[in-house]
DNA sequence: CGCAATATCTCGATGGTCGAGATTATTGAC
DNA sequence: GTCAATAATCTCGACCATCGAGATATTGCG
């Protein structure tokens, strides 16, 4: 594996990217009064609601990785701020369903919107032949990372297992 | 902007793969009793020297826009789990330098070293063409969230400044 | 020398995260 | 119906990463 790799660099440039938009996230929290986890969980929520997804504290957890007694605090948090409502589930009433109020949609567009227009807009410059590498490229580092991010969960079981993940996911249950 | 711009579905699917591999990150950070920054950390240390550059506690701080009390608390994270080593600046006495030591490089090799590899080599499967409209996306990608994200901090100080930064990014100094 | 700028570190306070366990609701067996 | 097992969320106490403010040491300028 040579330095000089082109796919090597390419790596460390989709690493280079992910800095940079983690430090974006950063600031965005920073000067919202928000910590890093509560902006990842906006995006979460933001995009369960835009895919017509349920969103609930369990569910929430187990994308951000953190425990249970993390993601009460973090919804806590989140309601205090205006963000996010808890509604009980009428058909499950253990469960606690996350009603993403509008003021985080207009929070999280106020600050990632002109970032994602200045992209969609560069994206005008590919045409449909590269636009298909890239969405090839972003899907297979995608499953790749997901695939071996599974495969440590499972065989590197020596350090502690971290959370407790109830490691089900729940799909679009018919809205 | 259409929510079916194909434009659009890639800048959803770029933060896909941030996504993932945050969450790669975390499993590593978990795994290894570090935190999430002491991993971020790690990544730039070794990005540094690879590239030759000087890593010093206040460089190490604004690549992770994190203020001087946390720095110093993180290089003490680092020393005590021996990964860096602290070595005054003969030139600059004021100054440290943060000296990766091997069992870092061993340690970070060990898990970010197979999910790279399965990377590049995915990325054979991409003709000499595909690489350099992938390379032209990740760069185009990178700039605009840098940019934005400069602008985004001097216009906006509508809230706190969020930490001290230097501001000031020494390059290679000629080792 | 005095003085400002720079680099790092110290201190006390805040609060996010964790593990363990409590609470409430559902499910299935008898 | 009752009981135990499971599930989803929440509470509690402890730990420690991060922060702001300020201390310490060094450099460079005049």
């Amino acid at each position: 594996m040579d330095d000089q790799d082109p796919g090597l660099q390419l790596v460390h440039l989709l690493r280079a990217v992910t800095v940079e938009l983690d430090l974006f996230a950063a600031e965005f929290a920073g000067r919202n009064g928000l910590h890093p986890t509560d902006v990842r969980a906006l995006i979460h929520l933001l995009d369960a609601r835009r895919e017509n997804l349920r969103a609930t504290p369990g569910w929430l957890g187990s994308q951000l990785g953190v425990n249970s007694a993390s993601t009460t605090a973090l919804v806590d948090r989140l309601e205090r701020l205006g963000l996010v409502r808890r509604e009980r589930d009428t058909g499950d009433r253990r469960r606690v369903l996350l009603v993403v109020r509008d003021e985080a949609i207009t929070l999280g567009w106020s600050f990632f919107g002109p970032l994602i227009d200045e992209m969609v807009t560069e994206m005008r410059s590919f045409d449909e032949r590269e636009l298909a590498t890239v969405r090839r490229f972003l899907l297979a580092m995608r499953d790749i990372a997901a695939a071996r991010r599974a495969h440590d969960r499972d065989s590197g079981g020596s350090a502690r297992q971290k959370a407790d993940q109830p490691g089900e996911r729940q799909e679009d249950q018919g809205n």
